[in-house]
DNA sequence: ATATATGGTTAGCGACAGCTAACTTCCGTG
DNA sequence: CACGGAAGTTAGCTGTCGCTAACCATATAT
């Protein structure tokens, strides 16, 4: 299944963002990465390769089973630290830039605790 | 002054802290950072070209006052969220870990909110 | 029906970060 | 003194991630 890398996990988050509100394509993902299109070609190919994707003759990209799951895993450690920044008094723009930088990178334990902070001082509100 | 990178940064982390208990030499940080002599060597001749550090005839290795703020700054933000993790229940070790991740990509803001409630449990105990 | 623009793809480049192999330099010890 | 080992260095390779230029396919509009 090879490694999940941080790249990985922000095209399937935004794959999975994009999939809601239509069709999803390469440019679309190009322009929301602030990356060219060549770029996210290339990336797809070795996404459909790690089974996270399949693409139709359409080129529309659907996520497969395996690829839902790390999007929902990444988008559910974003929104958890995103939000703990913002009870901290964080500002929204600021909190959600920091939340995909730390997101990727924090191991389970640090996810419990983080988590039971965020739950106890939603109680305090 | 040139991008403020996370490997920059661990670099200069790791000099800082050598630098107290004596010469610090390619080798070592070879060691300390899993990673073979040659790739330090060729770095730390960039670190040289940022004004971070210098080296010496005898290939001794000493921060400069810019890297050594380099390196504080990091030891800082890395202290800090390492501890409150540790407050927060996570094993020393994952948290130390964890602090090494995160400390490189926090904005100012999260710092700070995040300085402050570390200091809020630490009154509490 | 043709022209234009949009989007996918391919090829080839550069920077970065690691590696191995091989050379040098130096230092200590026999 | 001569030799061996440890550390620094150089050259050249790999893989990743970005880019541009150029090409192809399609679809839309005139």
């Amino acid at each position: 299944m090879k490694k999940i890398t941080e790249r990985r996990e922000n095209y399937l988050k935004l794959i999975h963002r994009l999939s809601k509100t239509g069709e999803v394509r390469g440019a679309d993902l190009a322009t929301e990465l602030n990356v060219k299109r060549p770029t996210v070609c290339v990336y797809l190919k070795r996404l459909v390769e790690y089974g996270d994707i399949t693409m139709d003759e359409l080129h529309t990209v659907h996520l497969t089973e395996q690829g839902r799951k790390i999007a929902e895993a990444t988008l559910d450690r974003h929104g958890m630290i995103c939000s703990l920044l913002k009870t901290l008094g964080v500002p929204g723009e600021v909190a959600a830039e920091d939340a995909c930088a730390i997101e990727h990178n924090i191991s389970p334990e640090t996810y419990s605790a983080l988590k039971q902070l965020l739950n106890e001082r939603q109680k305090c509100v």
